[in-house]
DNA sequence: CTGATAAGCCGAACCGGTTAAGTAACGACG
DNA sequence: CGTCGTTACTTAACCGGTTCGGCTTATCAG
């Protein structure tokens, strides 16, 4: 077990403790020649600096937090959030800070540990995900003073600082698409409509759908296999029945597509299926998905250098981080 | 901004802070009365303790790592991981510890992160997965005198405390299963080689096969669903035709899954498929997939555990978590 | 040659807890 | 009544860094 402390290395060098704390972060203070002697012999020791001690004194804890609620269940199924997670880390490596990922039940939890964190001083900013309508854990955050970036539309953040992707212009793509194959009803396969990004969408949907005059119908779910299944079963047996079908993510796309193909009908032939969220699932089911594809772990990497960014002095702001692109794949042809 | 200290404790009840200390921990050596009084005057405070303090105090980090050698690709594609994460933090939160998570390249990687740690004193203990034949993780961590529980079988363990499922066991169900079904030649789709896990299995399989009087062939891949794609298409393209699969994991069984289609054969009629790791992909595929359940939060919950009792000084020991269980669905029939 | 300025370094306070050692008050007991 | 042991605190050192005021010494303008 090494200890070696700062003031071994000021022992050693023959200076004192401040001096060497000086030569070890870059300050001035130090004569260059005392310092490369310090950074020479702190190599040799292997020396690291304790965490505790420097958050202590210098009040920062270097360390970013993510709470996610949502059930287990849903973190497992849903590729999103370890890409999202990886996007984060990727970038907070380098700066050697860390990651305090917590994951809870719900927003009143969520809300607990951000107050809890808060008061402990454990994290120096939050990254926010899941942005709702009207979101109660804005102003909780705004009252602690926790320095956040959140992961949504501007016009959700309520002038909070905030990395988006949009949804608008990704679902106009997507309907322009199905409309240009020449369908004429079409299904939406939604979220919860508490989330902000579904909430955009769903409106984006049906603005888009008068503008090209489409007939629509929105089914909302909780995002899981079981229920894309379920409002897939209902959309399928509806009447008129709709030709072509946009899902929220890709899980319940791919579990549309199973149901699809259970009651033997056919893809693209007699539906046409369009994935949101382009994960490996969208390329190894046959036919392959037609996704609105975005780069995941690039959000997280970018969210993040924003938090960093907010968090040494940067002017917040709104920033659009990209535009899901449309890949065309075999799940979609003319209606026949 | 809060900054409840005990200090201020003290100083609104009127005594030391060492008191305050002593009846915050719930130790002896104050009054229950002024026990009480701190407790109330702290609550009202809504004080919580500050972490940096306390960890540069009591020498421990309240913090468990783990690192993940994974790309971020892989991390997205496979639900596994989120799952034991998820595990891991459900033991955590009540404890009040935090998880240190890094995602990393490789091993190399994952060991300049122990070192690291280590020498910040940044982690009480490390969980460390995807064991190694040969695992050169572990001689560094003796060294470094790290509390570790590693996931993974006793025999890849040199003597380390561990969890483990029973792969073998697992295995030989498996096989079971689909000679009893009739089939003769089976193929396994493998993760690769130099993962213990999948060593094992290589081994079970073989061994069960020779047991049964199976022909069987193996294909090594990265657990990727590309390489799964690939290996199938071999394995179905190959003379004799295997009448049975037998993935590691279900991403890839998902790929081959649709390859068997995209060559225009069933499933079960002309093949049939097991899936190890039975997560929600098994159950929205068409056919629904064969598969090896286990309870991968419930894993990661029960490691944790163990490394708290390790850490507060239990025995290391090996542990038998449990044996995947064989799930049968749609993708198993006899041969035809 | 003197006084001002700055570079380079030291000593010590400080961050917010934990904990060993010391002390005062009090009751029991021979 | 003196002694011993408890109980309930207080005091102060300590964890390992950061940071600030101040002390030397060298440098340089006047």
């Amino acid at each position: 077990m090494s200890r070696v402390t700062i003031k071994e290395i000021a022992r050693r060098c023959g200076v004192s403790q401040g001096a060497v704390s000086y030569a070890l972060n870059n300050r001035p203070g130090v004569s260059e020649a005392t310092r490369a002697r310090v950074l020479q012999v702190a190599a040799e020791l292997e020396w690291a600096p304790n965490r505790a001690a420097r958050q202590l004194s210098a009040a920062r804890s270097e360390t970013f937090g993510l709470v996610l609620a949502r059930s287990a269940q849903t973190l497992i199924e849903e590729p999103y959030f370890m890409g999202f997670v990886g996007g984060v880390e990727s970038v907070l490596a380098e700066k050697s800070y860390a990651l305090a990922l917590q994951v809870v039940a719900d927003l009143d939890e969520e809300l607990a540990t951000y107050r809890k964190w808060a008061a402990e001083r454990r994290v120096d900013g939050v990254i926010v995900v899941d942005l709702r309508v009207a979101d109660p854990r804005l102003p909780v955050l705004r009252k602690l003073g926790l320095p956040a970036v959140l992961v949504g539309d501007p016009a959700l953040a309520d002038g909070m600082p905030c990395v988006w992707t949009d949804g608008t212009a990704a679902m106009n793509a997507a309907l322009d698409h199905v409309a240009s194959l020449g369908h004429r009803v079409i299904a939406r396969v939604a979220g919860p409509p508490e989330y902000g990004d579904v909430w955009i969408r769903d409106q984006a949907f049906e603005l888009a759908a008068r503008r090209l005059s489409l007939e629509t119908r929105i089914h909302h779910t909780d995002y899981s296999a079981a229920q894309g299944a379920a409002a897939t079963r209902d959309i399928v047996t509806g009447s008129p029945r709709p030709t072509a079908i946009i899902y929220d993510n890709d899980l319940m796309a791919v579990a549309g597509l199973a149901v699809i193909h259970g009651l033997g009908l056919s893809v693209p032939d007699d539906l046409t299926l369009v994935a949101w969220d382009d994960s490996a699932l969208c390329r190894i089911t046959h036919p392959t998905l037609t996704a609105l594809s975005h780069n995941i772990v690039g959000y997280g990497a970018e969210v993040t250098q924003r938090l960093l960014g907010l968090i040494s002095g940067a002017q917040p702001q709104a920033h659009l981080y990209s535009t899901p692109l449309l890949i065309i794949r075999d799940s979609s042809a003319p209606p026949c």
